[in-house]
DNA sequence: GCTGCATGCGCAG
DNA sequence: TGCGCCTGCAGCT
């Protein structure tokens, strides 16, 4: 249930509920037995960059992050993995951060009816693939891709590998400048190109469905045939929509106008977890996106009936009638300004 | 209770 | 390009 935006709302509630704690690790589904080579350790940060978490442990909390010591633990969630988080009261800021819900387990051993939950007593479900428990809380993790401890050069490794991160300081000039170069050289699709994590890491599919219906882009141009100019702009609005994910945990692409445009459709009901804040006056999922599964309703703006089809193994969803951009800017200056409303929308 | 899908990715061929 | 990984759950029966 990850894309960038939820990675980089976990490394915030490692950072907050667990970094500096000494903790116990384990696996308790026995698929993850390197846990034990860091079993009381000091967790000394978390990292997103992308959609990889990067937690770095070593024996005491003096060490240095960069040094050879320093055991880095390399979490991908793949399609299906996921943290849970359970602890006292404000453990990992939970709440205020929003991604990861707080769920006490389906089993504690030894509490006594109708007693206070106690998360020291939570057992693990069976395909707990690592456990942290520090003194505040614990985090459990199931059905990641990927579950590994690397040396600094192990880390070094996959963030070669990556693109610039909207969401990290790279969203700089420098990164949108990367970005633009890496689009324009490519005879790929744009489609296929932003689900590239070497070219913008962080991207999922709904991202890249909604980003997509933002500029008017046609799914299927090529990445060269674009204007710099609109690949700017799909910097800056990615910037601005990425962030606004990590802010309340929430995917949402739509325009308030646009929201209720076909209220009398029944949308399917099909579930699209966004781990997000429960906030009174959160933009409901069936309104929150403009294309991302949404073919066979019609489009919120020309009620032309959305698309989607199959592309390298994923889905792409896209209007055939608004998506038509092929390297013009104007469509995109004129009714996309910076997406400013993504903040707004925040506040209110 | 069963089936198929899902916000991903690496690898074989 | 297609498959395997490996988990949870919506939507069926």
């Amino acid at each position: 249930m990850p894309e960038g935006h939820t990675v980089h709302r976990l490394a915030a509630a490692f950072t907050s509920g667990l970094a500096g704690d000494r903790v116990r690790t384990s696996s308790p589904q026995g698929r993850f037995p390197e846990a034990a080579e860091i079993d009381g350790f000091v967790l000394l940060g978390a990292e997103a960059v992308g959609k990889h978490l990067f937690l770095a442990f070593a024996p005491s909390e003096d060490v240095d992050i960069d040094a050879p010591v320093v055991r880095h633990v390399h979490v991908h969630l793949g399609l299906y993995g996921s943290w849970t988080f359970a602890g006292d009261p404000g453990f990992a800021d939970v709440h205020a951060i929003g991604a990861p819900r707080v769920r006490f387990g389906e089993r504690e051993e030894g509490l006594d009816a109708g007693a206070a939950p106690d998360w020291r007593r939570l057992v693990p479900r069976p395909t707990t693939r690592l456990r942290i428990a520090g003194p505040r809380g614990l985090a459990d993790l199931t059905g990641p891709t990927a579950c590994e401890i690397l040396d600094a050069a192990g880390r070094q490794a996959i963030l070669d590998r990556l693109g610039p991160d909207p969401l990290r300081a790279d969203r700089d000039l420098a990164g949108r400048r990367r970005f633009v170069t890496a689009v324009r050289a490519s005879r790929t699709t744009i489609a296929a190109l932003l689900m590239n994590q070497r070219i913008v890491a962080g991207i999922g599919n709904i991202y890249r469905a909604e980003l997509l219906f933002r500029a008017r882009l046609d799914p299927f141009v090529p990445g060269r045939d674009l204007t710099e100019g609109m690949c700017e702009g799909m910097w800056e609005d990615l910037v601005a929509l990425m962030d606004y994910g990590a802010r309340t945990g929430r995917i949402v692409t739509t325009q308030p106008a646009h929201r209720d445009i076909e209220a009398r459709i029944v949308e399917r009901s099909r579930g699209t977890r966004q781990n997000g804040d429960e906030d009174e006056g959160v933009v409901p999922r069936e309104k929150s996106f403009y294309v991302y599964h949404r073919q066979t309703l019609p489009c919120r703006l020309c009620r032309t009936t959305v698309r989607s089809q199959q592309l390298a193994g994923r889905t792409v969803f896209w209007c055939p009638r608004c998506q038509t951009a092929r390297s013009r800017r104007a469509v995109w200056t004129r009714e996309h300004p910076a997406a400013a409303w993504a903040y707004d929308d925040a506040a209110a």
